[in-house]
RNA sequence: GGCCCUAUAGCUCAACGGAUAGAGCGCGCGCCUUCUAAGCGUGACAUCCAGGUUCGAUUCCUGGUGGGGCCA
């Protein structure tokens, strides 16, 4: 923040890296460009008062109004011995932030398709991030086992069970085609015979579940609670959310049906929607206001949710929802991410799990491999519409750029191993770490100070791209100054535990990082 | 028909309204007797179109056109 003559106020300072073109500084804002109208002042004359009445690191103004700055080599090195001293809390922030995080939350009547990839990295990366700045993050995954999908998934499964059994059974309208259908029924006990569709429902959601459970845990995604809807229903959740509704003279009946008022004018919604349906039966939008409800009901002050673009249409109701729950705006959110357009070479790959033709998020991990998997759902943003190729995926996973990013784990850690073999080990001291001055030294210093802001913008972006980013930027940094600056010299020992000591912090900061994405860092490759 | 997202290099994607738009893959040419060549150097290749706001637009706004999705 700055404090200027003529402002009414102080006025934040955006902090950039300085241009390629003008490596004799490290940082850049162009501050005095957009005070120039404020203050009516020419922007390089502001550039120019103004680094004239700083002190400290070395400063200066260029056209059209930037102002320009060198950080001292005692600041870089004191930066990195704070990194090396604590690596978990380099970066750290304020935290202060309640959040319940949901996420993948897929159907239990079959098995974790490969599209749920996405949302499944965004949200544990994104967890980790959170909570690594500091704030509380609960996971939570939701499971619909309850509803009409389910009575149909029954029906699905009892008729692979009668068929196997040389009964005339055929899956109904509407029902699950896969091949996983027959795989589940086959394992249900003899005594199923006098099973019903539901109690076939039941045993279907319970083997599903199981194995979406697996699924998460073998792409290194945790969740603090997996929470069924028929809790909810046992509970009576879904009364308690309705009597809370109707205290606050939010619903009103129409038509035989109970209806929500989302606010008129005020909802982002364009219309009323039904919460009980003329016939007495509860609709899904009840059922997801009560899980919100709920959720709140146990502490936390922030609901983010990750869905599917699929979904988008019914962010309105929901954010109303809250609002009419007597929550402020802000309360809710939800991260929309594009859907996964999967291709096998050329060809589209349909994505219907009733006709069963799909990939599953299991023969994804188990061929291309989990970190090249996390780290390339990592690197897409929310928004983007990608194109996925199954084939591509799986053919040269060795050409994804997590590789790039690992081996500059490994080879840190091979350093480390021959200097140990050659006794060239040790603390650096002060002096000869602000003898790091060549530019490939400079540069690596720079932007192992560069994290903290990362993770802020990750933060802020509500995603994990950043991270990628930077680590893709610093693994390119130090393969440079791997190819540049010799680390091990035995005529040299100064300089050879500062080059130590720069590179312990890179490795430190690279494992973190991608301990923040779920991916691993090994220490030979 | 209404709404959401989107258009950047041959491909897949980055880039708080700032200086010369970055990576990876692919393509051309070089570099292993020294700590790992899954690396480095070097070359070619990009902001869909038309307006607007701004000192400054890939970024914000309007209208087109193309793509993905949701609803009716």
């Amino acid at each position: 923040w700055a404090k200027s003559e003529g402002a009414d106020s102080p006025t934040p300072v955006l902090l950039k890296p300085a241009p390629g073109n003008l490596p004799e500084f490290d940082l850049s804002t162009p501050w005095p460009l957009s005070m120039a109208k404020p203050l009516k002042r020419k922007p390089l004359e502001i550039a120019q008062s103004a680094v004239k009445s700083l002190e400290g690191e070395q400063f200066s103004a260029t056209p059209p109004g930037f102002i320009n700055i060198k950080l001292s080599p005692a600041a870089l090195a004191e930066n990195l011995k704070s990194l090396i001293a604590s690596p978990h809390q380099y970066g750290k922030g304020d935290g202060g932030r309640d959040i319940n995080l949901e996420f993948v939350s897929a159907n239990p009547t079959g098995p974790v398709h490969v599209a749920s990839a996405r949302a499944a990295t965004l949200g544990d990366s994104l967890a980790r991030i959170l909570r690594r700045r500091g704030h509380k993050v609960h996971t939570e995954y939701y499971v619909n086992d309850a509803g009409r999908q389910v009575e149909t998934f029954g029906l699905s499964v009892k008729a692979r069970f009668d068929q196997a059994r040389g009964e005339d059974a055929e899956i109904p309208e509407g029902g699950y085609q896969g091949s996983y259908v027959k795989e589940i029924a086959a394992e249900a006990p003899p005594e199923a015979k006098d099973w019903d569709a539901a109690a076939f429902g039941k045993f279907g959601v319970e083997k599903n579940l199981a194995s979406h459970k697996a699924d998460m845990e073998n792409f290194g995604v945790t969740f603090d609670r997996w929470f069924l809807e028929s809790e909810l229903h046992e509970a009576k959740g879904l009364d308690a959310a309705l009597e809370k509704l109707k205290g606050l003279g939010k619903i009103y009946e129409k038509d035989g049906a109970t209806w929500l008022d989302t606010g008129g004018e005020d909802g982002e919604d364009d219309k009323d929607r039904v919460l009980i349906r003329n016939d007495g039966r509860p609709t899904y939008f009840l059922a997801d206001i009560a899980y919100h409800q709920d959720k709140l009901n146990r502490g936390a002050k922030e609901l983010i949710d990750i869905w599917g673009a699929d979904h988008h249409g019914y962010l309105p109701r929901m954010k109303d929802a809250i609002a009419a729950l007597g929550y402020p705006k802000g309360t809710f959110q939800a991260i929309i991410h594009q859907l996964v357009k999967l291709l096998r070479g050329q060809e589209v790959v349909k994505m219907s799990k009733r006709a069963g033709e799909f990939v599953t998020l299991r023969e994804l991990v188990n061929e291309a491999g989990l970190d090249a998997c996390r780290y390339f759902f990592a690197m897409r943003t929310a928004n983007a519409h990608m194109n996925f190729d199954i084939e591509l995926a799986k053919k040269q996973s060795n050409e994804n750029p997590v590789f790039y990013v690992q081996y500059v784990h490994a080879r840190v850690c091979s350093i480390f191993r021959e200097a140990k073999e050659r006794g060239l080990e040790g603390e650096a001291d002060d002096a000869s770490l602000a003898e790091l001055t060549h530019p490939a030294e400079r540069a690596l210093l720079l932007k192992l100070a560069w994290f903290s802001d990362t993770l802020r913008a990750c933060e802020k972006e509500l995603s994990p791209t950043a991270l990628t980013t930077y680590l893709s930027e610093l693994a390119g940094l130090y393969h440079k100054f791997y190819e540049d600056c010799h680390v091990l010299d035995k005529d040299d020992s100064a300089k050879s535990k500062a080059r130590l000591t720069l590179c312990a912090g890179v490795r430190a900061l690279i494992a973190e990082g991608l301990g923040l994405l779920g991916v691993s860092a090994p220490e030979r490759m």
